[in-house]
DNA sequence: CAGCTCATGTTAACAGCGCTAACATGGCGC
DNA sequence: GCGCCATGTTAGCGCTGTTAACATGAGCTG
């Protein structure tokens, strides 16, 4: 039985006890290693120690698994923006570029939870509970958006949808291209941090909120 | 034989005469269908009506055709963008919303090439035709953010390069995130290019680009 | 404690995939 | 007309996802 662990590092009598959650980290650990397509449903219960048909008592079919990897990592991204975000204090300015920073941060360090959920094509309603997540997870940048619109003069006011979703545009936008571990597509005579740190600045001018003199160029 | 096609639209001898060509189009439909991981070397065979072997004559492997669509795909995605641009005529800012523009309808009109350039998981550097036709591709956004940066006083110029970035991080965040042809992640209450276009309006004006404080341009 | 149940594991099997090696065909240059 | 070799085919390997049939034993029930 070539898929048994040569050593298993804690015995095990015929049943495992902790499967589930076991698969779904061999599986986190492969995606970051060979990206969402190399992963494999076979090599995810190799590394578990159990045979490979076992994974299907936990899981309908392989892109549950994938879905429920999804699921978790916006659970976890949503607690980085909100802990980020961190109700705008001190100020709302100071908390939205913590949340910029915060949004690559998890893009870089958690590489495998972001490809599983924005490039393994996992589609949102996969479950509820990945629907909730993500939903949860933009309701912060949606909140940014909003407190820091509430600061301009009810004219010149935009919706706070909008400009929401142009946040995670190019925080998303920016972190696909350029904010990989690997250094993503294309080397940069800037970080992917700074490269959004400017962008903001100069979109959040432009809506009027900033620094009122500033030069464009930011630092 | 069951992979032979049942009638032959083009019936042939032993020898296709035009199979690469032929797995390049079954590929590019394929991935339109399924997805860039739904795409099978075999299935693209059987759809040329040659035997699963006969690719192999032509490419590598399945990661050789994959990029050799996608290089395909940053070549009419250039054309396109190029032929937006036009020089930046009649003038910079018009010339830069129909490069927006044509950007979205390249992601929205030709979803199996987007994929294939940018959700694949295909390095740039696959082959050099993949890395000199993106090159040539983000060439124009480059060139655009040039000539509106012209437009700007002396001391208030950002980074021609930094302001390229931008420009293709949030048109690339948006086509990824709400720009497919199946309406996307996420309903939305506008559509993909309205969002794009309010987008690049603000952070024009955030640059000093914008109605108000467009400088008279002698011409 | 005996016994039953059923969640959770295993084995065996199928079809399909990427890929390779060995063989077949026939278009084209000599 | 002949032979080379690009291009096709066949057969087969090991892998995958998935299912059906069977095995185990943890925990409830009496």
């Amino acid at each position: 039985m070539s898929w048994k662990r040569d050593r298993p590092e804690t015995p095990r009598g015929y049943h495992h006890g902790n499967l589930k959650e076991e698969l779904v980290k061999a599986a986190l650990g492969l995606i970051g290693e060979k990206g969402p397509n190399g992963f494999t449903f076979a090599e995810a219960a190799r590394m578990a120690g159990v045979s490979p048909a076992a994974p299907y008592r936990h899981f309908r079919d392989r892109d549950e698994l994938l879905a429920d990897v999804a699921a978790r990592g916006f659970q976890t991204f949503e607690a980085a923006l909100s802990r980020a975000w961190d109700q705008g204090r001190p100020d709302p300015e100071t908390a939205f570029h913590r949340l910029g920073r915060a949004y690559l941060a998890f893009a870089h360090d958690e590489p495998a939870y972001y490809s599983a959920m924005f490039e393994a094509g996992v589609p949102l309603d996969a479950s509820p509970e990945l629907r909730a997540a993500a939903d949860r997870a933009f309701a912060n940048l949606r909140q940014a958006a909003e407190a820091l619109i509430a600061r301009l003069p009810q004219g010149k006011r935009p919706p706070a949808l909008m400009m929401a979703l142009h946040i995670w545009a190019m925080s998303h936008g920016i972190a696909a291209l350029f904010g990989r571990a690997d250094g993503g597509r294309r080397p940069l005579p800037m970080s992917a941090a700074e490269l959004l740190e400017a962008g903001m600045l100069i979109y959040l001018q432009g809506l009027g909120i900033g620094p009122e003199t500033a030069a464009p160029q930011a630092g």
